[in-house]
DNA sequence: AGTGTTATTGCAATAATTTTGCATTTATAA
DNA sequence: TTATAAATGCAAAATTATTGCAATAACACT
């Protein structure tokens, strides 16, 4: 289980400072297995009165320090999810309700089949690589 | 070769009509082993006198009629790629020029390595499973 | 602990982008 | 050829992303 400290120390190791905006924002992404859209995270503090310009800008500097995941979900938005070890983004996400499910390493052929093992229908997938081609390199 | 009668064939069979912006934006995409954005599409277009607006409206339906892929590119923008034969989504974008490399299915573990084969260096790659977990379905 | 430096915040304001309304035009089926 | 339904093109509105800047807070270094 991935505690507020790890990730407070992967902050601090990217050379950016630990706030309180900052720890707000990776406990409620600590606290789900969903994705969630910027919206949903603003919901859940500005009760607390979170400036919503804070949380854009915090989504993007931990995107870029690679701590968060922003996945593109079907309806266009981005939905953000933790992403400590920054492994590679092999994720399922449910249509539905968002809920994050890993997966491991495994062929193409067979990763819709374990998405159906673990209860998941009408599976779809996506796969891009990224790189610099020959003539650009 | 795929030809632009195909493509129109494709939209018609999708109830879209085939109208002189259709065509014009079909050409384009045609033309070009590169996934363009938007304003890269507008460009070759609005000497022609192209309205931005429809191109914003083609575009979504031809997304969502599946005849294009929108890839999502890593500055964050969309970019755009026909996909007249609606196969999933298993490419090559060239973090530089932004021509696509199309891939067949095989493993993951050595999907970076053809890439590396096909001439690519800096090679990573985004895999998502999207379906209704048990829950939801 | 106290201090200087620098990143971050929070507010307002701006810019960019997406989306809608509607009259006109165009494609297509009968 | 005509009726009809869809698509276009223009303007305007709504939404979303981005910037500027003064005030604040984090942190490295005494």
């Amino acid at each position: 289980m991935i505690k507020i400290d790890q990730l407070v120390e992967n902050l601090r190791r990217d050379g950016l400072r630990v706030t309180n905006a900052r720890k707000q924002l990776l406990s409620v992404l600590l606290d789900s297995k969903k994705a969630y859209t910027k919206d949903e995270i603003l919901n859940q503090l500005k009760s607390k009165g979170y400036d919503p310009i804070t949380l854009y800008r915090n989504l993007n500097a931990f995107d870029k320090s690679g701590i968060l995941l922003r996945l593109k979900d079907e309806d266009g938005k981005d939905r953000y999810l933790l992403n400590p070890e920054r492994k590679h983004y092999h994720v399922i996400l449910c249509k539905a309700c968002k809920q994050v499910e890993p997966i491991q390493s495994c062929t193409i052929d067979t990763l819709e089949e374990f998405a159906r093992s673990k209860g998941f229908k009408e599976v779809s997938h996506v796969l891009e690589l990224h790189g610099l081609c020959e003539d650009c390199s």
